[in-house]
DNA sequence: ATTTTTCTTGAATTCCAATTCAAGAAAAAT
DNA sequence: ATTTTTCTTGAATTGGAATTCAAGAAAAAT
């Protein structure tokens, strides 16, 4: 067997999460990524490989967690309408009070490396038909019309709110921009 | 006086401005932009200064045009509705047909580097405010209520129509978004 | 105990793109 | 015409970040 690993994998890439939520995937120095997973250039390329590797592995981590606390909601809520606003609320607090407040990660990255780097541009389309298949349901099961059409908007709305959380937005514009989404399925 | 240019310098800024829309900031190396620009660094050097400076250049030209062609729709038509109408179909078609099947050059650059250039980073956050205003202006016009919150919608739709330019979408997908969003309108 | 295997360390290396600069060329001033 | 000024050219330089690697350390196998 020989030597074994003196650092979670797992743990290490959700570290590497924060660098590339908090600088973006070039800004991130390889530097401060073996800083804050508390590991050396040597152990990161051994097993991660590239900085472009750990970038996907990082993004494949968030989806999966976002994809759990966020589209999760969608599906357990009372109701269709009510897993909606659930879903909007988790994003809205996290951009007023978490993470968020630099945007959505997935998203960040997507406008950043879609163009370079077709494995992230592939799983951020599949995550995004995800959420608007997730609305959809929510819709269908609150026996609404046209519910296709509905999701792929408030997918747009959602999108839009990650790229407003960049411009340090107040509590009022974004639950007005919710409220005023919501409107649409009346 | 000396020698004289050779070239324009708002012409080769509206080179830049392809250069940097099509590959990113930090994707565009400054002999890509030399090469589009059709001069040599040192001439580039000389002229803007570094290659960050063409850069904000290039987003101040950008924005000039993109307020004419785009936000000047929504004061100059028949009524505030019809202007709102006329700014989405130019995104969407821009999106469809033209170079917005990149996203919008503004939007891209903001969340590419937000973080780390604070004069984009205001530039852009001042540019979402203009839009908001603009669409605030058309609604009073009609005489809708609420025209302030409508407005901060209608801004949100309309990046994340950006956000969802890069996924190479339908143009029935698009064009469901926006009719659902101008439903709020009712 | 020794050997083998695998991991860790962090300095050295490599690579690549931004920037500079010295030499040549054009326009104006004297 | 000569000098001065400013622009152009593109090769050379610089600087910084990604990646490699040789030496040391821990665990297991023999």
């Amino acid at each position: 067997m020989g030597r074994q690993r003196e650092f979670d994998p797992e743990d290490a890439i959700a570290q590497a999460v924060n660098v590339f939520w908090e600088r973006g995937y070039t800004e991130a120095s390889v530097q401060d990524l073996c800083k804050s997973m508390d590991i050396n250039p040597g152990s990161l390329y051994a097993t991660f490989g590239a900085k472009q590797d750990v970038f996907r592995a990082a993004i494949k981590h968030y989806l999966s967690v976002v994809t759990h606390e966020g589209i999760g909601r969608l599906g357990s809520a009372d109701s269709g309408l009510e897993g909606v606003k659930a879903y909007f609320d988790y994003i809205v607090e996290g951009i007023l009070t978490g993470k968020r407040c630099n945007g959505c990660f997935g998203t960040n990255s997507f406008m950043e490396v879609s163009e370079t780097d077709p494995e992230i541009k592939a799983l951020m389309t599949e995550h995004f038909r995800l959420l608007e298949n997730a609305f959809d349901q929510a819709l269908q099961r609150d026996g609404f019309s046209e519910t296709q059409g509905k999701a792929s908007f408030l997918g747009c709305v959602a999108q839009g709110l990650n790229v407003l959380a960049r411009t340090e937005p107040e509590r009022a514009t974004l639950e007005r921009i919710v409220s005023n989404a919501l409107l649409v399925l009346k």
